[in-house]
RNA sequence: UCCGCGAUAGCUCAAUGGUAGAGCAAGAAGCUGUUAACUUCGAGGUUCUAGGUUCGAGUCCUAGUCGCGGAG
């Protein structure tokens, strides 16, 4: 497909696919952003040029910009890189909101600008809050000048979030590569490829697996309802003989009882948590790879509602 | 046998004689471009027993039971 053949381009990959125990490698991709939502930091300083921050490990004043930014991910090598963005917040108003637009297109243009190597692809970025002329906007500037394309921004509901993308595909060539930053859940995944996007980053299959929410399928109890999770230190997993998610290949689902799963997180033991961040990363790689599958096959549609309107 | 100290939520402990609380455990929920192991919530009690003083006792008095320490 249209996604594969582009990342074949670059060779470099530096990612372990937890799908085969890393015997595959897949492309990576990097990125660097400001972030002024976290309450405990000093508040960082945006200004026209970049950002002003200071260290939470000494304190020290430290600058930050596109130049900045992009030397520091061909450093890193990644095949696929990010441009310096301006990360909005959902509960600006539009004025605000335009003006940190702005920022993020010229830094985006500052940020192609600076960029040496020819061997990496630079997503830009497309923001604009829940203003839906903002976005158009954002989204054909970002399609204009740079090869691939993302979509940005803090959302305060899937509705916003869906009617964003929505606003957003129509702007961008077919062959660019589409990624959706920092989304997300499998229902945001399925949604979000239907309405055109290709790649995604998020936090959510790691952090919950840390946190002892693990992926199920539909066969399993997995809906739309609960996530396609379920918490392995409720009680009733007390003396589980299942593994995680019956059917699943993975290697702890071949190897270990929730009742075992269950006692590591009980008993604190960290294992616990890499046993359960491995499942839900081979879990969701899984699953994009019966998505691709599925398209490619032309019944995506039957997929998705297997998986979002199951029948009783 | 005597002296002292103690007994309050599952555990460890708070509470000038005036509505018995906390931490942890246990139960559940949340987490979307990551400061790894987070945040939130509800539930949980005949205050060892039996009497007494008092308008009112976890608290003061008496006796008992159990535990810890000391003396003999």
């Amino acid at each position: 497909d249209a996604t594969g053949k582009r990342l074949n381009k670059f060779s470099k990959s530096v990612f372990l696919n937890p799908a085969d125990m890393g015997a595959t490698l897949l492309p990576a991709v990097t990125k660097t952003t400001e972030d002024k939502q976290k309450k405990k930091l000093k508040s960082a300083l945006v200004q026209d040029d970049g950002v002003c921050f200071f260290s939470h490990l000494n304190g020290n004043k430290e600058w930050f910009d596109s130049e900045k930014s992009i030397a520091i991910q061909e450093k890193l090598g990644a095949d696929l890189i990010v441009a310096f963005d301006d990360h909005e917040s959902p509960l600006w108003d539009y004025e605000t909101t335009k003006l940190s637009l702005e920022r993020t297109c010229r830094w985006g243009l500052e940020s192609l600008k600076a960029q040496k190597r020819k061997d990496q692809l630079m997503y830009g970025i497309v923001h604009g809050g829940r203003f839906d002329e903002l976005r158009r906007f954002s989204a054909a500037f970002t399609n204009k000048y740079f090869d691939a394309v993302s979509i940005g921004g803090a959302y305060t509901s899937k509705d916003v979030l869906f009617q964003m993308v929505s606003a957003c595909v129509p702007y961008f060539d077919e062959e660019k590569p589409r990624h959706l930053l920092g989304i997300g859940e499998i229902e945001d995944v399925f949604e979000s490829i239907s309405r055109g996007m290709d790649f995604f980053d998020c936090v959510a299959p790691t952090r919950r697996a840390r946190h002892g929410s693990l992926f199920i399928s539909p066969k399993n109890g997995g809906r739309r309802e609960n996530s396609f999770v379920f918490h392995i230190t409720n009680q009733r997993f007390q003396t589980d003989p299942e593994p995680i998610d019956p059917g699943c290949a993975c290697h702890v689902c071949q190897n270990f009882t929730r009742a075992y799963l269950h006692h590591l997180f009980k008993t604190n033991e960290l294992l616990g948590h890499q046993l359960a961040t491995h499942h839900n990363l081979f879990f969701i790689t899984k699953l994009i790879a019966n998505i691709r599958e599925a398209i490619g096959e032309g019944s995506f549609h039957l997929l998705k509602n297997d998986w979002l309107s199951p029948k009783k």
